[in-house]
DNA sequence: GTTAGCATGTAAGGAGTTACATGATTTT
DNA sequence: AAAATCATGTAACTCCTTACATGCTAAC
């Protein structure tokens, strides 16, 4: 999930790592919250050795030079070739198959990126999943309505309304893609 | 999170380990995927040597005995008056403050057995975070829409609608709640 | 008699978090 | 010159999952 969205911030541009974290925090605002530290930096080292991300020590002409005399200045990193392949390998895997699981958040995040087969493709499994979570839900409802106490019950109708609006959500953006007009996307800074 | 709930339904009544899966799978539903056996049954172990929990092996009268040529048959735990104690104290602790986080729902699940003030406490301080979170999300659509993609603001908006959607929700129980009048609990098997 | 489901468990590992530690730079 | 915030990093730990291994019991 980390290096997927490390990957995809930096595909965007060089970075470091306190960047990345903030940039990350406000891209993935609506999955989760921003992420630690003690995450992000082992993770950029474990890019790096596998040879996704390589330290831009170059001074870039024209750029403000980092100052020398720091110690332990600013790193900054950028995404290699293999970078943006394992990148694009990331995106098209589904992730897992619960409903909870973060990374169809991310995945979406980073559509932009992404061919379309590949966002239906996302799209349909997510909904799948969130459909079968649905009739789980409409199951316990009706069949261990009388075991479960009210809370419990309360809990189950907004967990299935919730359900159901991702469904339909899902519907929308699955029949605009297939109508092969998607969204206005404008990437940041595309390379 | 896993010993709040193991806690919780042994607070109903005996069971073994398969049955508190399924169990769980029910009641938490809205919450989680089942939990994994890799867990649960750890997690016995540790409640029992906490003292939280007791195998029931007394030949309780009248019911079906399990048959005493098994080697590895079930084992059937009960809480005990420590556990229950230990029980109370988690239902108390409102939890980490993610929003994602979902003791929230696992500590609602179990608010039958939760005093009011508890109850109106945690739920606030639910509604707090999602707000705090709703917040975000409307700064990230004002502030930085330019630089995300549409993509992204699409989820963004759907996360937005989300916590509006909660927040509401939140609302209605909380008035609910201060009413005096929480709705008509009856655990399924009282103790 | 064999498949399916019931039932319990262990070992290894994944994907993060918290708490801590350090130092540079900018603002007040 | 103090405080805030920028910036990087490590060690220990949490809480869970996957994959594996075992054996019993009921149904077809």
């Amino acid at each position: 999930m980390l290096e997927l969205a490390v990957l995809g911030l930096l595909h965007e541009g060089p970075m470091h790592g306190y960047e990345l974290r903030k940039q990350l925090a406000t891209k993935l605002g609506a999955i989760r919250a921003a992420i630690s530290y003690g995450s992000l930096y082992p993770t950029l080292r474990r890019l790096q050795a596998a040879g996704w991300i390589t330290e831009e020590s170059g001074a870039k002409p024209g750029a403000e030079a980092p100052p020398l005399t720091s110690k332990r200045g600013r790193v900054v990193y950028k995404i290699t070739a293999e970078g943006k392949e394992r990148f694009q390998e990331l995106l098209g895997n589904a992730g897992p198959e619960t409903y909870e699981d973060p990374s169809f958040g991310v995945h979406f995040a980073f559509f932009s990126r992404t061919d379309q087969a590949t966002r239906l493709r996302i799209l349909e499994g997510r909904r799948r999943r969130v459909e079968e979570r649905r009739e789980g839900l409409r199951d316990a409802l009706g069949r261990a309505a009388e075991r479960l106490d009210a809370y419990t019950l309360e809990l189950q109708r907004h967990g299935l309304d919730a359900c159901e609006r991702e469904v339909r959500w899902l519907e929308e953006l699955i029949a605009h893609e297939r109508s092969g007009k998607p969204p206005d996307v404008t990437p940041p800074t595309s390379r």
